[in-house]
DNA sequence: CGGCGGATTGATAAGATTCAAATGGCGTGG
DNA sequence: CCACGCCATTTGAATCTTATCAATCCGCCG
């Protein structure tokens, strides 16, 4: 068992409904609630002093938002509108307590949320800026984010400026990286939000 | 409890020693044990191709290494010499099973390392050179390792080309960084790698 | 059919990297 | 205990990438 969704099987929920730009909560506020997106996506952000704005990550369905299980030290938005299930930490915990085999499937969650964490750290400081925006598409690609057209068509939910500060750019090199791709043949844009890849790989 | 070591307390384990430099494990290793350092420093480090290598972040005592639960998706070495307990994967599952308060700890622990990662994403990302580095020194002086003559006295294990990897710099660049700090009186060098900060914070 | 916000394009400048060379510290062996 | 040699660190100058500032364009929604 792998799926969150499956180790929480059985335990109250509350589904949550929000809007895109609206906050399920903010970095600073006690944990109320562990959460898994059931449809659309959100972002795991930091701010910081002058409006400086880090997205750690983007959740997807299926996903469960790793940000605090005292204090969330991240704040999530709708990228999308979105619903979300809510389990409350009191069911959450007495179901980790009970169930071993959950407990298990939620540290290894974690442990792939933090290989996911140094993979991205990995990029972001290592990698040149077309190689991370390369290695952004192709992670966006696996997702399968429902709302291409068809299969071959890649759908991406996220302004430039949530994919400038997720990869830690401008949000007009970002822009221009998307024009050097097309140049190159490695994607073709079907609309501002979609596109269809070809990468040769990072 | 919040600390790992009496988490696993009972659980049978190993010590091993490791010498400078030497691995403990590498990335794409089945884990066979999880590990958690006794004294020294080990670095978790990421290796892309060409020799570019990513440091995750560094352990110090009491920390455990979380880098995989079935499969090592990071190397540990060894930043100094160090002893290390290892505890086998069957033992820790067998813990985590029969005692609900230890998962608990380890799903914390987990959750510590996710937002410190987070952090350094953050500053790697959206922070220019010196404010990185300054942010690395704050958290270095916070794990309060032994080795300074006094408690003034910070003690950087880690060479200059570790710290580079860590922030996403040039080894250049953090040796110009350190004579910046310098010559605005934010840190006084006392050898190579130990200085008193008197940093005003980023 | 506006109008508004996100996206793109252009020109310039700042910051960090790179390559190259000199210096220094540390451990080793005599 | 001292001298030597090696490797890490530091310093210097030129280059390159990406950020920044500014203006325009485009698409989407009312």
């Amino acid at each position: 068992m792998t799926d969150i969704r499956s180790a929480l099987l059985g335990a109250e929920f509350q589904h949550i409904a929000i809007r895109k730009h609206q906050s399920l909560f903010r970095a600073g506020q006690p944990v109320r609630a562990i959460y898994v997106v059931e449809r659309g996506c959100l972002r795991l952000q930091i701010n910081g002093g002058d409006g400086e704005r880090e997205i750690v990550t983007f959740l997807f369905p299926g996903e469960m938002s790793f940000a605090g299980l005292n204090r969330h030290w991240a704040s999530a938005y709708a990228v999308t509108e979105a619903s979300i299930a809510a389990y409350s930490l009191d069911a959450f915990w007495t179901r980790m307590s009970a169930d071993p085999e959950a407990a298990m499937t939620v540290l290894l969650a974690a442990d792939h949320m933090l290989e996911h964490l140094g993979r991205h750290l990995q990029m972001v400081t290592h990698g040149k800026a077309l190689r991370r925006l390369r290695w952004f598409l192709e992670w966006l690609q696996t997702r399968d984010i429902p709302g291409g057209s068809d299969a071959e068509e890649t759908f991406i939910p996220m302004s430039r400026s949530d994919i400038a500060d997720f990869l830690g750019l401008a949000p007009e090199t970002v822009s221009r990286l998307f024009l050097r791709l097309e140049s190159r043949g490695e994607l073709r844009r079907t609309g501002a939000h979609r596109c269809i890849l070809q990468l040769a790989s990072a």
